[in-house]
DNA sequence: GGTCTCCTCCACCGGACGGCGGAGGGAGAT
DNA sequence: ATCTCCCTCCGCCGTCCGGTGGAGGAGACC
């Protein structure tokens, strides 16, 4: 027996419309994607949510009035059985991915996103609990070298939430596919350690389980194949 | 795979008696597996095996005289109904690897193996016909476009081990982050049936777990980052 | 001194994973 | 007609993994 699956119930959140047109348009593409609802603010946001119970939100992080950070918390803290949101910006080197993180977003994603992407995330976010992405991602980016731009505010988030130096080298190792005593027996230190910084690594990357975790590393330039 | 048949016959082929030894003991202690002959060259090498007839050669790279990839080649070129060559070298990213694959090699390990390894990796190789790591790893590559190397042999024989088509889908997937249930709920199938296609992938690319295939899919360039 | 982060380790627990063997059906090749 | 491969699914079982909630020490900062 195949999948019933009703389709996945989107709001979307963007004070432009072009914008909302675009996601729409794209979203509407797919058979398993109903987009239900819009909302041109985040004042509006958590209304609109609220009646139509959606699966899945797209929130633009800038926007007049409430932001699409203040949005995220007050949806997540005030509507029951909250939907999973996504937040969308449009530059890279944008502070709000920590902000976004906290607020719980489950996922982050460009505006610039291919529309495979887009339609990709919002369905691993509606139907796991995961989603990696640009999260912490961006910050192992920054510290791998390479263009550090000026945006020392962002630096500094990023160095907040960033890895510590032994979470670092178990993330490399977590990369070279060891397990938690391979690792343990390459660093030194005894299992539990490992499991602990292991841990640490899944929380400050926003993910699940190490494989998404060497998921992160591949997509943030942490680790590069080749 | 039924009949549980004559040992697999092995030949080592390694300039360091202690190597040799060292494989030597790991294998011995298989019951299907039985070490039917040494060679200390590559040069030697040849002659051993066409004696022999082993089914699986264990072939060092780093050898006075003739290297183990023309040793190969001579192998593969000059003895009729060939053995599966598994070449062994000790670094990492080492360049033998594709001349490996070009001289036709069905396999290639690390040194530093472990035993359990090993010899899971003789015996995929000579049962199942399926390449190791590195290989399969190319004939996805292969296959996912970008096919530049010349080496048509390698990729002949790539092609006819590759993964089949769900397990592709698995494999996608699973460089997606999905866990075993949220594939199965994406493929509309039992998780039954992922966990197959999952241990099957597995085995076609010679890796442990879930983390180590999608590691070999980024080095493949099966998935590519950003 | 108090507070902070980091590193090291522990016990417990539930769930996911991977190996093993088996089974049935369908499609294509010989 | 037989063989082989693929896809589908089942149960069992041991291990690894990740989460939770600790604990103690070292160093930095205030």
């Amino acid at each position: 027996m195949s999948t019933p699956a009703s389709p996945l119930r989107i709001v979307l959140v963007d004070d432009e419309r072009m914008v909302r047109s675009a996601l729409r348009a794209i979203l509407s593409s797919e058979p398993d994607l109903e987009v239900v609802g819009e909302a041109g603010s985040g004042a509006e946001a958590v209304p609109v949510v609220r009646e139509l119970r959606p699966d899945v939100v797209l929130m633009d992080v800038r926007m007049p009035d409430v932001d699409g950070i203040r949005a995220t918390e007050r949806i997540l803290g005030t509507v029951p059985d909250p939907p999973r949101v996504i937040v969308v910006t449009t530059f890279e080197n944008d502070s709000y991915v920590y902000d976004a993180l906290r607020a719980g977003a489950s996922g982050f994603l460009l505006k610039r996103a291919r529309a495979a992407e887009l339609v990709q995330a919002v369905r691993v976010v509606a139907r796991s609990d995961s989603l990696l992405f640009p999260a912490a991602v961006r910050a192992l980016a920054a510290e791998h070298g390479a263009a550090r731009g000026p945006d020392r505010e962002a630096t500094a988030r990023a160095l907040r939430d960033r890895l510590s130096e032994r979470e670092a080298v178990v993330l490399r190792l977590m990369t070279d596919g060891l397990s938690n005593s391979e690792i343990a027996a390459r660093m030194a230190v005894g299992p539990a350690t490992v499991k602990t910084h292991v841990g640490a690594v899944l929380t400050k990357l926003g993910v699940r389980d190490r494989t998404q975790a060497v998921i992160a590393a591949y997509e943030s330039g942490f680790v590069t194949p080749g």
